[in-house]
RNA sequence: GGGCAGGUGGCGAAAUGGCAGACGCGCUAGGCUUAGGACCUAGUCCCGCAAGGGGUGAGAGUUCGAAUCUCUCCCUGCCCACCA
């Protein structure tokens, strides 16, 4: 309270709240004592049980209003009480309605804070939450919310975060968890992961040590394999546009295309010969064979596939017998092996004498015990691989593995790496273990192939370069070779470079840096010419395919080429389409139009000419038509004379390629699509002879300079000549020209054809795939055995839950996994499949994860034989209506959407989507408008407010804040919250006096009706459309009447009984403890919150006189006074007497009746 | 750089095509009172004594009429960011 001082003292004077309602006065509790009131109501709603609600009532129809449950951090905060309190209202408001609403709450109660402090005080984390939930629970209650405390949900409670592991588990075994090398955030000091949140400015928050990356093991969530539906079920949900949008923009899905550029190596332009070995079960006609092998014989190559002898029991020694008589084996041969392949190919390279170019495997693995247990092995096969006589016998080594290949599993894949040597390269292919048909991920892999993503694929035939990132497995590949690139040093300099700058530096980085890889060309598969290819830091090796082909209609593209001196060839004239504005395009045939636009040049002054055109407000450059006959040079310069007068204008240069504009042309009554000739004139004087009086009248010019000049033209097509007389890229869409067979077409009409003619159309993601391992004490343990010869086994579901062990010390094991991993005794178990030694995952879960799912336990929080009964989640499921921060709008929405679509795909849930609507909240801000924090001081405890003024208060202030339904932030205003304590004590006082409180019958309670129907009206709707500071200030109105009532029949007996009832009753929702108690006054011996919610009288709505605005020309000039209703007749005249002395003498041309609101008199002038 | 939201009194805001500033805070004056920071009454967008005129970030447009719809620009906040 103190500290309010000092941060209020500057500017503004002491706040009257705090002489008032502050710091050290006393409240007279006489007018209304909130404590006794609201200690008394909350004590007899829990006796009463008042809240708990059941699953069904018969004839009411169920509402399930959520609010996201809270992180047990110690201590309630004012936006906890916005969060909660004021969705109360709607919640009591339902339920007088006759809705059975179910409004629940809980606890998200494991993460890193508990871990925290568990380090620092030496205690476990569970008493530290525990103790936490306890205290939270009780202020919570203190808010008189209506939870049903009854179905309270505990994520850190092992019967629920049994029902975790067990949904984690059916998505592990439907390949929907899976294990992934990704980076962390490694504190190499202490030995640690760090969360992102630990990381300050690129070093650790303990130890200042500069942070890496380092890659780990982790499990992984396969949310991108939902990325379409999670966009595209957004159609349905009834949520504001603006939470939609973000949720697209954070999946990011782009569609383009992918397209393969071959490499032309000078080093290596020779012809090979590849052998392809397929494997168990497989046959040289498969498909992917066949089209691989056409595929090679069109780049000229020579492919055999032999037919390997493939009985049940494949004899592995007669098929590396067939293999080897297959071919001749040497410096021109590339053997490529598939499957069991891999292992014929890896036995026929060792015995081989010469070596061959390149041994390329394809989902290979090295030894029997394998994973897929189906597949039998000759037992007379030696398992034993000579990894050094294979790399000496193959100059080039690749592996390509694909992460989610169900038979190779990556322990399989370590071990092939160990034996030959050498790092995989994980592809994403199409279809695991590379079997799909239409695969040709592994193609590109067998030649050196490019492949790129694009959005723009429209400028392909303008793709002049291309650039890899310096991460691209090609670059890394490459490098390996040193013969390839003949700057080999140059690039390693340049690559390594990169590698070692943080995320931080390389954003910070504002020029654009890069190499030429010397010794290769790309081919642009549109023109069929040799490109430059280029490796640089500004392409990220994690979005699309690391590698991006360039042009001249991106501006970055464009930079690094002026840069590096690279050519570079526009492809589009620019195209600007008119959509909105006088002159938009309408629907109907487009004219062609041949123009020129004339960009004219001061003679002596840095300085050009902007014409306006008048009638459209285009503001650019001398334009016009070209007439029968002329050429386009004679038709600028007569357009230069008619417009502007000048005659002595001189041609400087043409500017290049047509520009196009369509819009209506207002001049010729039609849709118009102008081609332009833009030049550049310069005057040779300013010699002018006269212009016509309507060009006079059309055009406005004015000498400028280049930087006015750029602020001044407000058109698309204009804009693109400036831009080239500037020497700046065109980026926009435009109309394709040297591009072939689609010279003519639009961007638009482009981008799919080309893409589709020259590559494949796909979709991207920014999304990537949810990492969910935690290394963390406090968390749900992932219910996984690792088993070093079965794998990653799910633990059955009757040892459900893995609850976690105890440990000495909560401190991270220094070996990068979780404290969990000092539990040894725990750690180590036995394998559920062949019961030999294993031992538990030791990570722990995201709590996105425990979050995901919370809402679905409400239904059914007790249920100790399912996560929930489906017929309870049947009566709730889907939310009505969930409320919650905005910063949740992509991570916890988006993730539990994910979570419960995956558990639809199961069964497991009926509903598609889980929240119908969702409404994002807004943020309380400290009184100084800044974002409450403990080190600016600025922090409201709501404690200490609710102990002077009262929980209603608190609550109905936040209410009457700002709107609840539209995201802003609202600064506690110490003063403000003064305002609703006065209205609720105005209450009290009415209230105090049942004997005063009269029938109906006498005249000014009759007087009263009008606007108490209009209230009931107004605060009922505005409830149900969250604006709740509107139904508050409708209930002021209404209060205001009533004491102006009072006072002027001077008695003080200012309400009807059956008002008081009334409004007792809107009240309530808002203020539940004060209307309870005024209600028990008022002689009613059931709760209020338990009655029914009052109806409004539709005939009482009616006024009998309104007021009609009058108006002049749309200008208020005086009012009046009618009959509710009368006819326009009636009104016209009663307005036309009211300002006669301000019509005299005008000429009425029009008149304007709005019934009950306004009289418009058009008057002439 | 991109996306989204927003810009109305001294402050929180209301009005979503029809009388701009409801309601609340603050402020001013008066009353009540021993006194008051409680309570009551009146006032409170700007210019002007008034009559009147102007006013919703700036500018333009559509309309009889625009805070509200359209366009251009400026500013603020949040989220993302070398995203192809």
């Amino acid at each position: 309270m103190l500290r309010f001082h000092q941060c209020e003292a500057t500017t503004t004077p002491v706040p009257r709240a705090l002489r008032g309602y502050g710091a050290g006065k006393k409240i007279d509790m006489r007018k209304y004592d909130h404590r006794s009131i609201e200690r008394k109501w909350q004590r007899e709603w829990g006796k009463k049980k008042l809240y708990k609600t059941p699953d069904k009532i018969n004839g009411k129809e169920n509402f399930y209003l959520l609010t996201e449950f809270s992180y047990p951090s110690g201590n309630l905060h004012v936006g906890h009480w916005y969060a909660f309190s004021v969705p109360d209202i709607l919640a009591r408001a339902l339920r007088m309605q006759g809705k059975n609403v179910l409004y629940p709450t809980g606890f998200d109660a494991f993460g890193l804070p508990a871990e925290n402090a568990a380090i620092k005080n030496k205690l476990n984390p569970r008493v530290w939450t525990e103790k936490n939930m306890a205290y939270m629970e009780k202020q919570i209650k203190s808010m008189g919310t209506s939870f049903d405390w009854s179905r309270q949900v505990t994520t850190c409670d092992p019967a629920y975060y049994k029902w975790t592991q067990w949904q984690f588990l059916q998505f592990f075994k439907k390949g929907l968890a899976y294990q992934k090398e990704t980076a962390v955030n490694w504190c190499p000091k202490d030995k640690t992961v760090l969360a992102n949140e630990q990381v300050i400015d690129g070093r650790c928050e303990r130890c200042e040590s500069e942070v890496v990356q380092k890659q780990m093991l982790q499990w992984n969530m396969r949310i991108t394999d939902y990325a379409d539906r999670l966009i595209d079920d957004l159609e349905g949900l009834d949520w504001p546009e603006q939470i939609k949008e973000s949720q697209r923009n954070w999946i990011g899905r782009s569609e383009g295309a992918e397209i393969d550029f071959p490499l032309v190596l000078e080093a290596d332009k020779k012809k090979y010969t590849y052998v392809i070995l397929h494997g168990y079960t497989g046959h040289p006609d498969a498909p992917r064979f066949l089209l691989w092998k056409a595929e090679l014989e069109k780049q000229g190559h020579k492919v055999v596939i032999p037919t390997l002898p493939n009985p049940d029991m494949p004899s592995e020694n007669e098929q590396v017998a067939v293999a080897l008589a297959a071919a001749e084996y040497d410096e021109d041969t590339v053997l490529f092996g598939h499957s069991l392949g891999c292992v014929v190919a890896m036995k026929v390279v060792e015995k081989l004498k010469k070596p061959i170019a390149r041994l390329v495997l394809a989902g290979g693995f090295v030894d029997r015990d394998f994973k897929d247990k189906r597949r039998p092995f000759d037992k007379n096969f030696t398992w034993k691989f000579d990894g050094a006589k294979i790399r000496k016998n193959a100059k080039t080594i690749q592996i390509l593995h694909d992460p989610r290949d169900y038979a190779v599993s990556e322990e399989q894949l370590t071990r092939l790496e160990s034996t030959l040597g050498v790092k995989a390269t994980r592809l994403d292919s199409e279809e695991p273990h590379f079997t799909g048909e239409k695969e040709l991920t592994v193609l590109r892999w067998l030649r050196p192939t490019i492949t790129v993503f694009t959005t723009r694929a429209d400028t392909l035939f303008g793709g002049t370069y291309l650039v890899l990132a310096p991460e691209h497995p090609w670059v890394t590949l490459a490098l390996k070779h040193k013969t390839v690139l003949k700057n080999n040093d140059d690039v390693q300099r340049y690559v390594d470079q990169a590698a070692k700058k943080t995320e931080l530096e390389r954003q910070e980085e504002k020029e654009k840096t890069g190499v030429e890889l010397k010794g290769v060309k790309a081919v642009n598969p549109a023109t069929g010419k040799g490109i430059p290819v280029w490796v640089a830091d500004f392409v990220i090796g994690t979005y699309g395919t690391g590698a991006v082909f360039a042009d001249a209609h991106d501006e970055r593209d464009w930079d690094f080429a002026k840069k590096y001196n690279i050519p570079l060839k526009e492809t589009l004239e620019p195209l600007a389409v008119i959509t909105s504005g006088v002159d938009a395009v309408r629907d109907e045939p487009l004219i062609k139009r041949r123009a020129i636009s004339a960009i004219i040049k001061h003679p002596t002054e840095e300085k050009y000419l902007g014409v306006t055109y008048k009638p459209t407000n285009v503001r650019g450059f001398v334009s016009g038509g070209i007439e029968e006959g002329e050429d386009p040079i004679e038709a600028a310069l007569r357009e230069i004379r008619e417009e502007t007068g000048y005659t002595k204008a001189k041609l400087i240069r043409s500017l290049g390629s047509a520009l196009h504009g369509q819009f209506y042309s207002i001049k010729y009554k039609r849709n118009s699509h102008s081609q332009y000739t833009p030049f550049l004139f310069q005057l040779e004087d300013l010699t002018r002879e006269e212009i016509s009086p309507k060009e006079k009248a059309e055009h406005d010019m004015e000498w400028m300079t280049p930087s006015e000049i750029d602020a001044f033209i407000n058109r698309g097509d204009l804009r693109a000549a400036w831009d080239r007389l500037n020497g700046r890229p065109y980026t926009g869409k435009g109309i394709l020209y040297d591009s072939g067979e689609f010279n003519g077409l639009t961007s638009d009409e482009a981008i799919p054809k080309v893409g589709a003619t020259f590559g494949r159309l796909v979709k991207q993601y920014h999304l990537r795939d949810w990492i969910v391992s935690r290394q963390r004490y406090w968390g749900v343990p992932i219910p996984i055995i690792h088993c070093p010869k079965c794998g990653p086994q799910a633990v059955s579901d009757k040892e459900l839950p893995v609850k976690l062990p105890e440990v000495k010390d909560y401190l991270p094991d220094g070996r990068g996994k979780s404290p969990l991993a000092k539990a040894k005794k725990w750690v180590t178990v036995k394998c559920p499949k062949c019961k030999g030694k294993a031992e538990r995952e030791t990570d722990t879960l995201d709590t996105f994860v425990d979050s995901s799912w919370y809402f679905l336990r409400y239904a059914d929080p007790k249920n100790s034989r399912k996560f929930a009964d489906a017929k309870k989640m049947g009566n709730w499921m889907p939310v009505n209506l969930y409320s919650g921060g905005a910063e949740h709008t992509t991570m916890h929405v988006l993730y539990s959407r994910f979570w419960h679509k995956a558990l639809f795909d199961l069964g497991l849930v009926v509903d598609k989507e889980p929240y119908t609507r969702r409404m994002n909240r807004s943020l309380i801000l400290g009184p100084d408008g800044q974002k409450m924090s403990k080190s600016r001081g600025n922090v409201v405890d709501p404690d200490k407010v609710v102990e002077r003024l009262g929980a209603d208060t608190v609550r109905m202030y936040l209410a009457f804040i700002g709107p609840y339904n539209e995201v802003s932030s609202y600064p506690w205003n110490p003063d403000g919250v003064v305002g609703i304590r006065r209205f609720l004590e105005r209450v009290w006082r009415v209230g105090q006096r049942p004997a005063d409180i009269m029938d109906v019958g006498h005249p000014y309670i009759e007087s009263l009706e009008n606007t108490l129907h209009k209230t009931i009206k107004k605060v009922g709707e505005d409830i149900a459309a969250l604006k709740f500071n509107t139904a508050i200030s409708a209930l002021m109105i209404f209060l205001n009447a009533v004491e102006k009532e009072a006072l002027r029949q001077a008695q003080g007996k200012a309400i009807g009984k059956d008002q008081w009832s009334i409004f007792l009753r809107l009240l309530a929702p808002f203020a539940p403890h004060i209307s309870e108690e005024l209600w028990e006054i008022a002689g009613n011996k059931k709760s209020v919150h338990v009655s029914k919610w009052p109806e409004y009288d539709a005939s009482k709505l009616r006024d009998e006189t309104v007021s009609i605005a009058i108006q002049i020309n749309g200008k208020t000039r005086g009012e009046v006074s009618v009959a509710a209703d009368a006819d326009k007749v009636t009104v016209e005249k009663a307005a036309r007497e009211a300002i006669a002395s301000r019509l005299e003498g005008k000429r009425i041309t029009r008149t304007i009746v709005v019934p009950n609101r306004l009289v418009n008199f058009v008057v002439a002038e």
